[in-house]
Formats: C-alpha cells, sequence, structure tokens
DNA sequence: TCTCGTTTAAAACACTTGTTTAATACGGTT
DNA sequence: AACCGTATTAAACAAGTGTTTTAAACGAGA
C-alpha cells in the first residue's frame, strides 16, 4: 500500500522525486552540466548524449531522474535563477536611504546580475533564453519575481520625481532604465564587434557602465520632472 | 560568354548562380518562404521539410538551389536586411536641422526598423536571431551598415553636446539610446506580460514610445553637457 | 522529331535524435 | 547466502534529419 513508489510512471513518467531520496549526486551532476550547454546552445540543439557524456553519466540517467529532457529544461531553468538571486542577493537600505542613491544600487544590482563578464554567467543566459521566448515557466517567473522588482524600481522612480506619474509614463521610464541595463547583456557581441576589443575592456567594465547608466538615467529623470513641472505652471 | 550574368558570385563554392539564369520563382518562393520560417524557429529547429512543403517545391529544390541549408540561411538573412531598409528608408536632412530634431528622426527611424507592432517583422526577428548570435554573416554586417549607422548617431550626439566626449562615453550614450529601442524588440514578449495587454496596448504604440525615448535621452544629454560644463569650470 | 541542358520529382541514404528496453551491478536486510 | 529495491549500463528502437542519387519531365533549337 504504502509503498506506490513502482507506479512512478503509470500516466506519465513525472520525473518524480521518488529518486532523489538517497544520494543524489548523479541527478546533481546532470543538474549542473546541463545548465551551462543549455544556456550556451539552447533547448533543441543541446543533445541529451552531449549532456550525459559530459556528467559522466549513462545515457538513460535522464529519463530515469528527470523523465525527459523538457522536464530537466525545466529544472535547470528554475535553478539557474534561484543560483543567481543568492549570488548576487537584493540591497537593505536604511530608512532615511535618498532615492537616487537607491536608484544607483538598483542599477548596480541589475547589472551584477546580468552582466557578469567575469565567470561563466551561464544562469544569465539561460534567463535571458527564457526572456526572449517566453514559456510557461517564465510566465511564472514574471509573475512572482520581474514584477515585484519592476516594481519596487517604479516606486523609486516615484521618489525621485515628487509624485507619481501616470502609469505608462512610469512604466516606460522604468524599461528605459532596465533597458540600457539589458542591452549589454543581449547585444554584448555586437558591441564588441562595435567598439572592438580594446574599447570594450577600456571602457565598458561594469563600474564604468553602470556610473553611465545612474548617471544618464537621473538626468533623464531629472529632466521630465522639470518638465512636469513647468507644463503644471504653464 | 557575353552573357556574364553567371559571374555574380565567383569565388563562392557552388550554390552556384549558373540557376538562377531564366525564371527563378522556384527559388524566390524558398527564399521567401523559408525567410519567416528561420525567423520563428531559428536555424537548427527548421527543417528543410517544412519548408518545401509550405513553399511547394520538391525536397532537393534547396539543395539544387542554394547547395545547403547553411546557404539557403545566409541568403535570406542578407535578403531580410534590404528589404527591412527598403521598407523603412533613411531620412534625408537639411542643411540646418538642428541636431535634437535628427535625434528625434534617428529614434524613430530605429523604433520603425525595429519594432514593427503591425504587419509580419519577419525580416527584423531574423536580424535579432543574428544580433544576439553572431555569425560570419553578422560580423559583415556590423562593418558594413551599423556601425556607419552607429557613428551617425555618435557624430548627432556631438552635435548637441556641442564637443566630442571622450570615446567611450560617446558609444555609452549611444548604446543607451539603442539600448532602449532594442529592449522592445527583445523583450516585448515580457513586457507585455509585465504591463498586461490593456496596458500595453494603450501606452506602448510607437509613437507614445518614441516621443517617451527621446524626450528621455534628450534630457540625459542636457545633464552630461551641463555636468561636464561644470567639472570644466570647477 | 530528336537532342540536350535545365528543372522537378520520388526514393533512398546515412546519420542523429529522444526514448525505451532488458540486463546487470550494487547495498542493505533478513 | 539469498533476496529485493535502487541505480547503472549497453543496446536497440523509432522517428526525424540533411543530403544524395537516379530518373523523369520540360522547353527550346537543330
Amino acid at each position: 500500500m504504502s509503498e506506490t513508489q513502482d507506479t512512478t510512471q503509470s500516466t506519465e513518467p513525472s520525473s518524480d522525486s521518488s529518486h532523489d531520496s538517497s544520494h543524489d549526486s548523479t541527478r546533481q551532476r546532470i543538474l549542473l552540466t546541463a545548465g551551462p550547454i543549455f544556456a550556451n546552445k539552447g533547448f533543441r540543439a543541446t543533445t541529451v548524449r552531449e549532456i550525459c557524456d559530459q556528467a559522466n553519466v549513462n545515457l538513460s540517467s535522464i529519463n530515469y531522474y528527470f523523465g525527459d529532457k523538457q522536464r530537466l529544461y525545466n529544472e535547470t531553468v528554475v535553478m539557474a535563477r534561484e543560483m543567481r538571486v543568492q549570488q548576487v542577493p537584493y540591497p537593505e537600505w536604511a530608512e532615511n536611504t535618498p532615492p537616487e542613491e537607491k536608484l544607483a544600487d538598483f542599477v548596480r544590482l541589475l547589472l551584477a546580475r546580468l552582466v557578469a563578464m567575469e565567470s561563466e554567467p551561464w544562469q544569465v543566459r539561460l534567463l535571458m533564453r527564457e526572456i526572449l521566448h517566453p514559456t510557461e515557466t517564465c510566465r511564472h517567473m514574471v509573475k512572482e519575481y520581474f514584477r515585484p522588482f519592476f516594481e519596487t524600481l517604479l516606486s523609486i522612480v516615484d521618489d525621485i520625481v515628487g509624485y507619481r506619474l501616470p502609469d505608462h509614463r512610469r512604466s516606460q521610464i522604468g524599461f528605459s532604465i532596465i533597458g540600457q541595463c539589458l542591452y549589454y547583456r543581449f547585444a554584448a557581441d555586437v558591441t564588441q564587434l562595435m567598439v572592438g576589443q580594446d574599447g570594450f575592456d577600456s571602457g565598458f567594465d561594469r563600474e564604468n557602465l553602470s556610473n553611465h547608466i545612474i548617471q544618464f538615467s537621473l538626468n533623464a529623470i531629472e529632466g521630465i520632472k522639470k518638465e512636469q513641472n513647468t507644463t503644471d505652471r504653464g
């Protein structure tokens, strides 16, 4: 009765957790190997054989532990986000932190999470793939994580402006800031082609970049603030 | 021998041009059918059978006209760019056009080329794929088209600022502007998920968007200009 | 009509892919 | 030692892939 374990794949393989009970070193190894490969080549172009070879596990292990390739992919995506958030945690702000400083921290956080020039940011690349072509997994992440994250940014903008702009104006400002950061993730390769390797190394490190985006955005918001005031008065 | 039409691409291997002499309706049909499919599914996920079925040509036609799948893809990419540039041509400016207005036109042009909400912008989607994962074809496009395009933008920025900033500062400003535009191409789906279908339709049409990006960027540049001046004096 | 180069057609080929099967090795319990 | 559920292995399977082959249809010129 209690031993319903053998019904693991009655209707669907279910990939379920009956396996990961004891030592899941194999399972972990597959996940950590699959991540970077999926990140680099995408779901379709990645072959299970490649993963298994590189992880030194048998071909059928993927089916054994995850059911099929798709579910393995899903698990790597959620793992990627968790790892990335853990690697670059959210800042804690004091009560009296001025919003301008908060914005600066926010941009730095975003760039740190997105553009990790050093080390292998395969987690980021994987998440970017989801942003480009949202699957169900992504829809869930938007609702659960991206949206609150975005709302934080917008409330900071509100504080800087001094009052709340119309919804679409707030969002546009938010996307302008995020867009500048995202650009260097999406178009990193082309950017490098554009300014050359040397120019890229000298003027586009994260420090340099975040300073520019912060300044650029603060200036822009300041301008909007003034403009809004003049139209109010005029 | 007077018929030099077949020397269109001498050095290039086969896929050769001995075919396109007479009626190339089949060839054209393949190209125009392959474009959208490649744009939607990418190179790998697209099958030659799918293209042939949809174009109502025989399976071996691709090999006959293009040599192989890869060369067909390359041709669709260059065709896509040509079509897109033709669809949204570059503006002609009068001598005395103020740089602010040029910048506005530039942003509008970029958004028009990138974000064609209406109609099927499969050409754009195909080009974006190349930007994400540059191939040799893309490297050539960068050198030949993107770079001059970018330089135009930078010289406009120079005019607005009034003098020439250091190279990396100029480029950063350029990328901030382009980044804001590109964002709505790359992250369109997620953006829609973020603000909801209604909010998206009401506040994110191209007119609205370009106005925001123009204002945002002009404000930012104006701020940089002032700052630079104060640091000069201080 | 016959010929010949070009274009289309159908089938076959060779290979890769995800998935499944059936057998074996392992570790703890009785 | 015998047993049994778990984990691993090697082999096979079935479907799909890009490419090649071989033959047939077409169209114009002699």
